[in-house]
RNA sequence: GGUCCCGUAGCUCAGCUGGAUAGAGCACAAGUUUUCUAAACUUGCGGCCAUUGGUUCGAAUCCAAUCGGGAUCACCA
C-alpha cells in the first residue's frame, strides 16, 4: 500500500530510457514536495543532469513526460529550477483511505513490519533504593517504556527489565542514619511513602556526616582525614562489612527498609503507567562476573599486574587501561555488568539486542563494556546498545541530590494533575463526571503533558526543564492531542458513527448498507482539504517504524503533533456531520475516526492514554 | 590535556542519510464561536542556523579548525 517503491521503479525505468543511466530504485532520493508547490513528492534531477546532457528544466520535464505516460500513479507534474514535482494520483490517495479506513485494525497493527522480527531487551528506571525518584528518573522510564513499546509496535519480541541497584555503601547510610536516628520510624507512623523515607534518613546520615568532619576540622585535622576518619564513617564501613557478611540483624534492616522502598517505587511506577517484565536485583547480580574475568585471563584478552588486580588493556581501541577485578579479588561496577549480560543473553534464547536506557554520563563505561565482549569473542557484543539520553537541567541550574535541588517524581505528577484539573475546571464542559471519574481524567492529562513534554525532545540532548512550562496545556503539548481526540470521539458520538461497522460485520453488503461504499465512491477523485489529512495518516507505518529503528519516542511525538495539527486545520474548515449531506457527512466521520485511531495509537506508543472526552 | 555530545527566533524545540523562500509552540499584537468540544483555528511580529574555512551545481545538514556549554577519562557505583 506504498507508493514509493514502485515510483521510484518506474523512475529508474524512466532514467534507463531516456539516458541509459541505470539506477537502482534504492538510490532515488524522494523528497516530501514543499507546501508552496503543486505536487506531493519530488524528485530532484541535478543528479541526472549529467547524463542527460541537458538543462535540469528540459530533463525535469522529459521525466515527468515519460512518467505521466508509463507510471498510473502521477496525475500530474511540473517543474521549477532543478526540481520535478509529482503529483501522486487521487486514486492511490482515496484507495489507501479506503482500504485503511475500511480495515483500520490492520492499519494501525504494524507487528507485520519485518518479516522476521527481533528478540529484543530493554533495560531501563535502575534505581537506588536509597531515595525516591526524581525527575532524572523519569525521563529514564519514559524514554525506556516508550522505546519498549514502540519496538514491541512493530513486532519485535521484547523484555522490559529493570535492574535494582539495592546494595552498597549508599544504601547502608539511609540504613545506618535510620538505626542511629530513626526512633524505629516506619511509612506508617509517619504517613510517609515508604522511599521517601528512606530518602530523609539519607539525607539524615549526610548532614551528620558534614556536621562531624565540620567537628574534627574545628580541631585541627585536615579536611582529608576528617571525612576517611570521621565516626560515622568507620560505622558505615562496619555496615557494609557486615551486610557483606550476611549479619541477620543487617540483613533484616536492609531487607525492611527497601521493602519501603519498593512500596513506595510502586505507586510512582504505577502513575506513571509503566512496567517490567523482570526485574534483577543488584544484591543478586554484584558477584557475577568474575568467571568472565577468569576466562578473560586464560584466554589472555586481559592481564594480572603484580599487585593480583586484573585489567584490560583498550588502548588499541582508543580507550585506556580499565581494572576489572581489584587486587583483593572484589567486583568492581563493570565486573557485574559483565556477569549481568551474560547472564541475560544466556537466559533468554535468541535474544539479538540489550539496550540500557541510562544517561549520558555513562558513555565510556558502556564502550568499554561492549569493547571487553568483543574481545572475548561473544558473538551478540554488537548486540550491546546503550540508549544514551542527556540530562535534564532545570532554569535555576543542575539538579543535585544533595543540595536539595531536584525535582522530586511524585511532587510533580501532583503538581501537573493539579493544574490539569485547574484547566479542567475552568472550562467546566465534565460537570457530570463523578469525583472518582473526574479525578481519573486529570491524571490521564497531567500525564499527557509531562510525557509528551520530555519524550518529544531527541533523547541525546539534554534537555531544560521549566516547571512553569511543561504545565502548559496549549500549544505543542500533550493535551492538545489528547483534545483533538476527544472532540473527534464527541464528534462521532454525535453523528452516530461506529467505526469499522462494514469491517466488524464483515461483508461489502454491510459497508453498502450503511452507505460507507456510496460515501467514498461519491468522493473519488474529489479530495481537497481532506487530502492534507489523508496524506499525514499515510506516514503512520513509516513513521513508527523510524522511530522503532531509531529507538527514538520523539519522532513518534513529532508526528502526532502534525497529524493533530493538520486534522485540526481541516476541522475548522468543514462541518462533519451534515444531515442533509449523508453522504459526505459519512465519509468525513470516516476520515475523523482513522485520525482518531491513529492519534490513540501514537500516544500509546508514547505511554499517554487519549481520553474519549475532556 | 584526550575522547564523546550539544550550539537553529526573546524562551522551549523540529528539521541534520546535502536540495527550493529554515519550521512549530510559548511569549507579544490582532481577529474567528446563534453550527459538530475555542485545551481549537487564522493573521502579524520575530533568524548572519555559534564563528571561519573547505567539499559541491547546491550546506542548518558533510569535513576541518576556532569559540561557547555539557559529559567522561577512579582498585566509586
Amino acid at each position: 500500500m506504498t507508493f514509493e517503491s514502485e515510483l521510484k521503479s518506474a523512475i529508474a525505468d524512466t532514467l534507463h530510457n531516456l539516458y541509459t543511466l541505470s539506477v537502482s530504485p534504492d538510490e532515488i532520493k524522494l523528497d516530501e514536495t514543499k507546501k508552496d508547490f503543486e505536487g506531493d513528492v519530488t524528485l530532484v534531477v541535478f543528479p541526472y543532469t549529467k547524463a542527460s546532457k541537458k538543462s535540469p528544466e528540459q530533463t525535469g520535464n522529459e521525466i515527468g513526460e515519460l512518467l505521466i505516460a508509463n507510471c498510473k500513479l502521477v496525475s500530474a507534474f511540473n517543474v521549477v529550477k532543478g526540481f520535478l514535482n509529482l503529483s501522486i494520483s487521487d486514486t492511490f490517495w482515496k484507495d489507501f483511505f479506503v482500504n485503511a479506513s475500511g480495515n483500520c485494525k490492520d492499519f494501525i497493527n504494524l507487528k507485520k513490519t519485518y518479516s522476521t522480527p527481533g528478540h529484543l531487551m530493554v533495560e531501563y528506571s535502575s534505581p537506588n533504593t536509597n531515595k525516591p525518584l526524581h525527575l532524572g528518573h523519569m525521563r529514564n522510564i519514559l524514554l525506556g517504556y516508550s522505546v519498549a513499546e514502540i519496538l514491541l509496535a512493530v513486532g519485535h519480541r521484547v523484555e522490559k527489565v529493570n535492574l535494582v541497584n539495592d546494595r552498597g555503601i549508599h544504601i547502608c547510610k539511609s540504613m545506618l542514619a535510620w538505626k542511629k536516628y530513626g526512633h524505629g520510624e516506619t511509612p506508617k507512623s509517619s504517613h510517609t511513602k515508604g522511599d521517601h523515607l528512606v530518602g530523609k534518613y539519607y539525607v539524615e546520615y549526610d548532614k551528620k556526616f558534614k556536621e562531624e568532619v565540620a567537628h574534627l576540622v574545628h580541631n585541627g585535622i585536615s579536611k582529608e582525614d576528617a571525612e576517611k576518619n570521621a565516626p560515622i564513617v568507620k560505622e558505615i564501613q562496619e555496615m557494609l562489612l557486615k551486610w557483606e557478611a550476611g549479619d541477620k540483624e543487617t540483613m533484616d534492616l536492609w531487607k525492611m527498609m527497601n521493602g519501603w522502598v519498593y512500596e513506595g517505587f510502586d505507586i510512582s511506577y504505577k502513575k506513571l503507567a509503566v512496567d517490567f517484565d523482570k526485574i534483577y536485583y543488584e544484591s543478586q547480580t554484584y558477584l557475577l562476573g568474575k568467571k568472565i574475568v577468569e576466562e578473560g585471563v586464560s584466554k589472555g584478552a586481559f592481564f594480572k599486574k603484580d599487585d593480583g588486580s586484573i585489567w584490560i588493556d583498550l588502548t588499541d581501541v582508543g580507550l585506556d587501561q580499565k581494572v576489572l577485578l581489584r587486587a583483593d579479588g572484589t567486583s568492581v561496577y563493570i565486573t557485574q555488568d559483565l556477569g549481568t549480560a551474560s547472564l541475560r543473553f544466556d537466559e533468554f534464547d535468541g535474544l539479538q539486542q540489550l539496550i540500557y536506557v541510562v544517561g549520558n554520563e555513562q558513555e565510556y563505561h558502556f564502550k568499554v563494556l561492549k569493547e571487553i565482549f568483543k574481545k572475548l569473542g561473544r558473538p551478540w557484543a554488537d548486540g550491546l546498545f546503550h540508549l544514551s539520553y542527556g540530562m535534564v537541567d532545570l532554569p535555576s541550574g543542575k539538579m543535585k541530590s544533595r543540595e536539595g535541588t531536584v525535582v522530586d517524581a511524585d511532587d510533580l505528577i501532583k503538581e501537573i494533575d493539579e493544574e490539569a484539573e485547574m484547566t479542567t475546571k475552568a472550562l467546566g464542559k465534565l460537570d457530570d463526571f463523578d469525583s472518582e471519574e473526574a479525578k481519573q481524567l486529570y491524571h490521564t492529562i497531567g500525564m499527557g503533558a509531562l510525557k509528551y513534554f520530555i519524550l518529544k525532545v531527541d533523547p541525546k540532548k539534554k534537555m531544560l526543564f521549566n516547571p512553569a512550562e511543561s504545565i502548559d496545556l496549549n500549544g505543542n503539548t500533550g493535551p492538545f492531542i489528547q483534545y483533538t481526540h476527544a472532540r473527534i470521539r464527541s464528534v462521532i458520538r454525535k453523528g452516530g458513527f461506529v467505526f469499522g461497522a462494514a469491517v466488524s460485520s464483515g461483508s461489502k453488503q454491510a459497508a453498502a448498507s450503511n452507505g460507507q461504499q456510496e460515501a467514498n465512491d461519491q468522493h473519488a477523485g474529489n479530495l481537497t482539504a481532506d487530502k492534507n489529512v489523508i496524506k499525514v495518516l499515510y506516514r503512520y507505518p513509516a513513521i513508527v517504524k523510524e522511530a522503532a529503528e531509531n529507538f527514538s519516542p520523539a519522532v513518534v511525538a513529532n508526528y502526532v503533533y502534525e497529524v493533530a495539527k493538520s486534522f485540526n486545520h481541516f476541522y475548522h474548515d468543514n462541518v462533519i456531520v451534515d444531515e442533509a449531506d449523508k453522504n459526505t457527512s459519512l465519509y468525513r466521520m470516516q476520515l475523523a475516526s482513522l485520525t482518531a485511531e491513529v492519534i490513540k495509537e501514537c500516544l500509546r506508543l508514547l505511554g499517554i492514554v487519549a481520553p474519549e472526552r475532556m
